[in-house]
DNA sequence: CCATCTAATTGAATGGCGTTCGGTTTCCGG
DNA sequence: CCGGAAACCGAACGCCATTCAATTAGATGG
């Protein structure tokens, strides 16, 4: 018993460790977290507030692991492509974490380096700065409810009445089955976000 | 005790009743909701499956109050808007139920009636088949997104430092502070996206 | 119109979860 | 070498979601 003599557990561990078991299972409890950990729960709580700083812990670890390594250098429509289409890969690489994560804030540090690096882009770009962080804002609102549509339990689609619902089962015929469903809609929803952002350049 | 000479429950009233309780409290959990309906915990389980059931309820109690009486006899554009905002003024008016709500999935029957209705308008409005059903995911996933968003807690814009983050601090400045805010990035989103969907039309 | 079946509710019980706290061992600064 | 802080464990607490037997009231139908 005791302290050990080479520490266990750090905030990194806990975050990463928790996105692990929280995709896997698609549900995050300290005892089965505190077990993939080899440790006893109350061991989490010296290094851990509670279960949401957690959570937040997961976020901050999802940023790291992806997206570090992004190259700004280039035009700002391609680069604000390249940055919604990282950002929703990094939600979709973790599907079961996904509800967890989308209504947990990020911490600060993280948050204010990948806004910074944003709002520069489109500072470079020609946007005025009353509109630079609403299209910020509108984007990442954009990847975060497709990442949560990407992970939603595919809706049965097969059984749309045709005599109820003529339009939307006609037009189910034309759609593709459900992996793919879903990153259509978003591929479509962000080439006309980005369009839309382009006519905001033009006075 | 025993069974009462009316029944006191149905799941109108609990959704209805946890709709309530989630915007004030900001949580649901089932002793509170029996206590707001002056039931024991065990009674709603005649009615109900479990706790997501009623989280389902919450969603269609939702569609059910808004959105009951729309316009869809107008252009697809101003349709499509008037749809967008008043879904997310739905969610709006119950800030504390949306986390609850967003990761819930909708029942059949009421999702399938709005999304026919929209799918109608889109195929009037001269969309083509294999775009409708992109188009209404990628306008429901912005509004979600949102919808979070608009809930989330304001993020400390103050603490943004401007030796660190020179250009997000200087376009903060230009932005109004936060009930504003995010009703700001809906707009341009908004705006965006129907530019861009407008764009599908053209041959 | 009575017997029976089903519907609606209660209260007690169960198991799990998040969190706290006191106890124990180990590391580290003086 | 000694004292305090750090890192862990085990037990305990309160809350929550869910289940089940028991209880009473309506509904059915012969």
């Amino acid at each position: 018993m005791g302290r050990p003599r080479t520490p266990l557990l750090d905030r990194r561990r806990i975050g990463a460790a928790a996105l692990t078991l929280a995709d896997e299972k698609g549900a995050l409890t300290i005892p089965a977290l505190a077990r993939a950990l080899g440790v006893a729960p109350s061991a989490l709580y010296h290094h851990v507030s509670g279960r949401d700083e957690i959570i937040s812990l997961m976020r901050e670890e999802l940023v790291r692991t992806t997206g570090a390594d992004k190259v700004w250098a280039q035009p700002w429509e391609s680069g604000l492509e390249d940055w919604a289409r990282t950002y929703l890969s990094a939600f979709a690489a973790h599907p079961g974490a996904v509800p967890l994560l989308a209504t947990a804030p990020l911490a600060e540090p993280f948050m204010h380096a990948m806004y910074e690096k944003v709002a520069a882009l489109l500072v470079s770009g020609g946007f005025t700065a009353d509109k630079v962080l609403p299209v910020i804002t509108a984007l990442e609102s954009f990847v975060l409810g497709s990442a949560l549509d990407l992970v939603a339990p595919s809706v049965m689609l097969s059984d749309v009445s045709r005599d109820t619902a003529p339009h939307l089962s006609s037009v189910l015929e034309h759609t593709p089955a459900d992996p793919g469903r879903a990153a259509r809609a978003f591929d479509i929803g962000l080439r006309a976000l980005l369009t839309g952002f382009r006519d905001l350049l033009a006075p």
